[in-house]
DNA sequence: TAAAGCAGTGAATCACGATTCATTTCATGG
DNA sequence: CCATGAAATGAATCGTGATTCACTGCTTTA
């Protein structure tokens, strides 16, 4: 007599939501989060508007898990790197060229996730995939520096301006306007934030 | 016959303007950009919402003039202090402290300038203005490059660089939840971020 | 001082997208 | 197959803040 949820129901509920969230996935990955309007994402998903409603509170819920996913799977991605074997100069320039390649080549998302104007909501979320990938970074620097590689430094500043002059070289050209960099000025451009970050971290080796 | 401006007439016109960027200017300075709507701006300055579009073709334009009064004033006096005497190491060391300083001491206004999310309108005046930042800082690695201080790079993406390593050290705690820091807090902060430059430009005078 | 027309006003309008909810459709257990 | 109630729908509503505009009040020129 009385409903119950069955598997089958939960599996549909479970499909629902994800077909939600790849939609607007997909919307972020093309237009970045201004284009995410919950009509938009609804349509997009063949759903009505208000079903929306019965997945997430409200948009800024949706989005937040549309960032969190996104952003974990590009930290993962870059943390694996930066855990590869190798002396910490050798992990450095792979972390670095990781997140630079990354970065290029996922134009849009990158602009999403490191620069675009967001929502209040979601800046602590952007503010902890910064300090996430922050987080990467120190321990690099960390071991680097207790294996006499790098130079004694305050490794959460550093690891923060890292981020941070990634961040920038990277992004400037990847603000919306701008158009992409072709592959040997990617190359270049990959290059010479390896040889800046050595050099910051005082890294013996310099040339690469 | 004909009605004609007269000197009282465009005095009044730009006292009132005046008083309407002021207003808006004001906000900045004390919420950033998300607190500036025309309405309170109006009641600000004391005058009627329509009479700001007697001024200001729209909400955009008001900001944008806003946006580039603020940061002409921040980076001329960054400029100012990049071109003092010294040689090119003391002036890096110089302008990254004076930036940092600024920072540090207008928190509401670097976050507007520098990191809060803007109307897309405002996303290339800010563009602009960074690239301000980076153009003084290209012009000291130049020189310093050439004077043999600093080892050789590619300036443009350095200088930007620089830029971005400061933004992200110095924006990060004044991103708007998190509180100040006390003065010797500023002092490391500072110090430590112009040691980082000045390895990564490498410098041949490391402690500062 | 009077006619002409610019400047200032602020309530009404508009735009836009998030959110709601009455209604319809579907799944369940008996 | 039916009664029950959950899930889905999408048009209507709401909220917010920019923008407009009919009206009032000043300045100017003759």
């Amino acid at each position: 007599m009385a409903y119950q949820a069955t598997a089958k129901t939960e599996e549909q509920r479970l499909s629902m939501r994800q077909r939600i969230l790849d939609a607007a996935q997909r919307r972020v990955l093309s237009g970045g989060f201004a284009a995410v309007s919950m009509g938009a994402v609804a349509a997009d998903a063949g759903v009505a508007t208000g079903s929306l409603y019965r997945h997430f509170q409200n948009k800024a819920e949706l989005c937040v898990e549309v960032f969190r996913n996104a952003s974990q799977r590009e930290v993962d991605e870059v943390r694996r790197v930066s855990q590869e074997a190798g002396d910490a100069t050798e992990r450095l320039i792979n972390t670095v060229r990781n997140f630079a390649g990354r970065a290029m080549r996922g134009r849009h998302l990158a602009y999403a996730l490191i620069a675009e104007p967001l929502d209040p909501a979601l800046e602590s979320e952007r503010l902890e995939f910064r300090r996430a990938y922050a987080g990467l970074f120190r321990t690099l620097l960390e071991q680097g520096i207790a294996g006499g590689d790098f130079a004694a430094m305050d490794t959460e500043i550093a690891a923060t301006a890292i981020v941070g002059l990634m961040a920038e070289t990277l992004v400037g050209p990847l603000a919306p306007s701008s158009r992409s960099l072709d592959s040997s000025q990617q190359q270049h451009l990959s290059d010479e934030i390896c040889r800046f970050a050595l050099r910051a971290v005082g890294s013996k080796r310099t040339s690469i």
